[in-house]
DNA sequence: GCGACAG
DNA sequence: ATCTTGTCGC
């Protein structure tokens, strides 16, 4: 039972405090990929979180911290970030090596309030955060997608800019990026890109995915 | 009312 | 999100 009316309250709140300006004058040196897991089992009531941080240029990790525990909300489209976040901050609090800049698996600002979990979490730790989508929760491409890779297109919702389409690679389907905090959607592309290694997935995203997954399965859930 | 719907 | 090794196609 969640007061969704309330949530959403707080999330305009949250997307208020975005900031759409660069904070990355210069390379971060410190690179957080985040991803949650949970059981097909008991979806519902226990969340696995990871943050692995990677060392830029050479994208050697230099930290990583994993953590479980208790979700406070099924999944609700429009809603994940009160899923997941609690957990993402939890972990992030286990870091021997804080991030720069946050590379989050889902939506930023694309999303129907401008607060999708990398805008989320990105205000609430104050740092620099990209979302990394998977899949379309709203928005139009401006124009086909090129089947190249390295293609790439602007995502609209009623004429606003809200992120953009990349194909990371070729045969795979798009990444569906947009800012979280303190990025411009430019130089948040810019750094889903030279963090890719000729995955579909960038590397900060990718191991973090695989490390939640870890997390899980040690938990025995 | 109908369709869409991150993870 | 997750189930799962081999197999198919670019
Ligand atoms: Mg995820």
């Amino acid at each position: 039972m969640a007061d969704l009316a309330a949530l959403r309250e707080e999330q305009r709140a949250i997307a208020a405090r975005v900031i759409a300006q660069d904070a990355l004058t210069a390379a971060p040196r410190f690179i957080g990929g985040v991803d949650i897991s949970c059981s097909r089992f008991d979806p519902t009531q226990r969340v696995h979180a990871a943050i692995v941080v990677l060392e830029w240029p050479g994208l050697t990790e230099v930290a990583r911290a994993g953590i479980s525990c208790h979700a406070d909300l099924p999944y609700i489209t429009g809603f994940l970030a009160f899923r997941e976040v609690p957990a993402a901050l939890a972990a992030f609090d286990q870091l021997a090596v804080k991030p720069d800049l946050l590379m989050v698996d889902g939506q930023g600002i694309a999303h129907p309030r401008r607060c999708g979990i990398a805008a989320h979490l990105g205000v609430m730790l104050d740092l620099p955060a990209i979302g990394v989508g998977k899949s379309r929760l709203i928005g139009t491409p401006e124009a086909p997608l090129g089947e190249a890779a390295g293609s790439q297109v602007r995502l609209l919702d009623r004429g606003e800019e809200i992120g953009a389409l990349l194909r990371s690679r070729a045969h795979s389907n798009p990444l569906w990026i947009s800012i979280g905090h303190r990025v411009s959607l430019a130089t948040a592309v810019k750094w889903v890109r030279a963090t890719s290694r000729g995955r579909r997935l960038p590397e900060p995203t990718r191991l973090a995915h695989e490390a939640a997954g870890m997390v899980r399965r040690a938990a025995c859930g």
